[in-house]
DNA sequence: GATTAATATGAAAATAATCTGGATTAACGG
DNA sequence: CCGTTAATCCAGATTATTTTCATATTAATC
């Protein structure tokens, strides 16, 4: 299950390319990010980054600027779940996927494939029962394109 | 375009099978619901229901309460947009339909098909430019089932 | 390695959506 | 119409997120 995310030698030239400092929240965040497979929450991301690293904590305002800073530079994307805090993983190279989440206990995971009616029996297989989605999109309007 | 929207009957009878009041707050919200195509945010439904009633006021607290009721009683469903608040419309009986957001004017229209290649592909007929979708899944996983 | 200019960070306060508790009012069965 | 109970209003509490500003850090230059 190989992801191809982005590396730290391609952060460090993306950052550059943008004028960007390379700094140690930054860095962390980053290695978070590549050591979990699921989304993650902006405190989920915090606490994590402050799990290994007692000597100096990263405050939680920094943990949002990187994070949208990020998302700015299309280094993480940010998913919505229903019900739920917005969370963010990295932007994987390979390919386009979703989520299934556990009405219950919350539990994120990825699902591959991208037909509506071939994931859902995949759900089914898997065991998940009462299965719906949303699925939303965005894009620019004719009006707006003009301006 | 007929959209079979819920009636005052059953939405009456949905309250009453629920042991709960039809009260004049939730009669307003759900005319405003009737009569709006697009979700709507919570400050959206307050102040159309104002607009029209200016004698008595409904405070913003109640259309929460209301709103929120609507969904535990499946009578509206929750849509949530990226970077945006939660919207809120009325269940349709005869069709799962989705919403393509405009990322600058955050206009809001309904997309009727169901195919993800087939939608992108009216959008761009549509005027639509940068295109982008965002589908999540949600269920009961097999661990919670058990309980 | 030191100097410096500009940016990033930490801490705390501001903001904004949403929720809650208590007193008041309205719904509805009798 | 009355009494019981639930719903509403009002105000204030919460919580996620953003902003402000003084201080610390980065990275370019010497």
């Amino acid at each position: 299950m190989s992801h191809d995310k982005i590396t730290y030698d391609e952060f460090k030239e993306v950052l550059q390319k943008n004028s960007q400092r390379i700094t140690l929240p930054r860095l962390e965040v980053l290695r978070i990010l590549k050591s979990n497979h699921n989304p993650l929450t902006m405190s989920e991301i915090h606490d994590k980054v402050n799990l290994l690293h007692p000597k100096k904590k990263v405050d939680l305002a920094t943990i949002y600027r990187t994070v949208n800073l990020f998302v700015d530079l299309k280094i993480v994307s940010e998913v919505n779940f229903r019900d739920e805090f917005k969370r963010y993983e990295l932007v994987f190279d390979r390919h386009h996927h979703h989520h299934i989440v556990c009405k219950k206990c919350k539990k994120v995971e990825n699902v591959e494939l991208c037909l509506m009616n071939e994931i859902e029996k995949m759900l089914v297989k898997k065991g998940y029962k009462d299965i719906s989605h949303s699925l939303e999109f965005f894009g620019v309007c004719k009006e707006c394109s003009k301006n």
